[in-house]
DNA sequence: CGCCCATCAGTGACATTGTCACCCAAAACG
DNA sequence: CGTTTTGGGTGACAATGTCACTGATGGGCG
């Protein structure tokens, strides 16, 4: 069940079958249902997490109760933000929620510090890792502070919606997905459907015309 | 001249007499004058910064030419940015700047991957330096989402001060440091002043009364 | 089935912030 | 000096955020 990490495992930087054999050697396997809080201010980790599969939504909220999705960790991925809250005991904000079902490999401090010391294809997967979420967070800070709402919906829909036509999601849930109000994903929507690029029914958004909406997007 | 070292990088994880003898032993020094590009987009460097002397400002640019300071880096830190950027090959728009003239140790690729190896302390820096910026990106994305500019701007104001009363500053140049437009920050500034908090003159803020200031920048 | 209730979505009024097109004033510089 | 550059003020409007509502929908249950 567990022999196909490598190949999962790849998109950063693969991890040969030596490193593999150690990792799992050390490590422990736990499984979450759809949902659950992985990690959060309440709740810190002392190890680390490399998710085997499923996805995790990675998630900030406001004092007033607003939320912005900050990145999604796929599986193959680590999720480098709780070793990061681990070493810089600072205060913050965000939390890891379980998209799907997940499968994570859990990996104690002290084997992670060995891992890391002694084996060159770990230690470059897990600074891939890190800069990957720091160009994410990048990413996020220009769309926030530069990008302009409509765009932003647009290109979250399309992504949300990847090959398939329809979105089961409500207005708060998209809201929470780009840091604004209901309110404001409301109106902007009303606004595509009036210009035909989506059909609406409760909790659920279809993509009429995805080229236009693929042109919004595209920043225009 | 260099031999504080230790002192200096003690802010995080203090680096040993070997590490530090190590780390000299291959590196290269370099100075940059105020104003200086340290990294940006048209110029990504082979080498990893550690910063020995001065302070480098890190902000991103929009398209449409505004700009928001994502953090600084100060005396005894490490610019894990450009490592960032070197790692995943993504397209990204922060640059870093000298804000004073800097002194700053360059260690070349190679070399920064055999110390991560081999020595326990220089890792630990690393990773702290990482996750660091980490959570500073994290404080930005919470700042520009949902905090008010008032309260942004009371508090960079304070900041900016320091023990001083007075700030050589345009209102263009607080405009970038928190990733708006001028106006709006002659509009707040002006209130503030018409509240007696701040005096006015070109190109210079007095905070006249710094508890109030504080109040603001405290959230309310 | 038909009613109840929780959730989801729509609306109008208003505050804050962003954008645009200007103007004016102060310093910089010959 | 006068001219140029730079910093700052202003009014109108657009986009977004906030608030206080109302109406609509669908699932659960008697």
């Amino acid at each position: 069940m567990i022999e196909d990490w490598t190949e999962r495992f790849q998109g950063t930087a693969a991890l040969p079958r030596a490193v593999r054999d150690r990792l799992i050697s050390v490590a422990r396997i736990i499984h979450l249902g759809a949902g659950a809080q992985v990690f959060g201010p309440t709740n810190v980790p002392d190890s680390l997490f490399f998710l085997y599969d499923g996805r995790i939504r990675v998630s900030q909220s406001s004092e007033a109760g607003r939320e912005i999705v900050l990145y999604r960790v796929d599986a193959g991925e680590s999720c480098v933000l709780t070793t990061a809250c681990m070493l810089a005991e600072e205060a913050y904000n965000a939390e890891g929620i379980a998209e799907t079902n997940i499968t994570a490999i859990v990996l104690p401090k002290p084997a992670f510090d060995r891992l890391v010391s002694e084996e060159e294809a770990f230690r470059k997967f897990v600074f891939a890792a890190y800069s990957r979420r720091l160009i994410d967070l990048l990413r996020v800070v220009d769309d926030v502070a530069f990008g302009h709402m409509d765009v932003r919906l647009a290109e979250r829909l399309l992504a949300l919606a990847g090959d398939h036509k329809e979105i089961p999601t409500t207005h708060q849930n998209l809201a929470s997905e780009l840091g604004t109000a209901r309110e404001v994903i409301s109106r902007i929507l009303s606004d595509f459907q009036k210009r035909g690029l989506i059909a609406q029914s409760r909790g659920r958004i279809a993509l009429v015309d995805k080229v236009a909406l693929r042109r919004i997007a595209e920043a225009g």
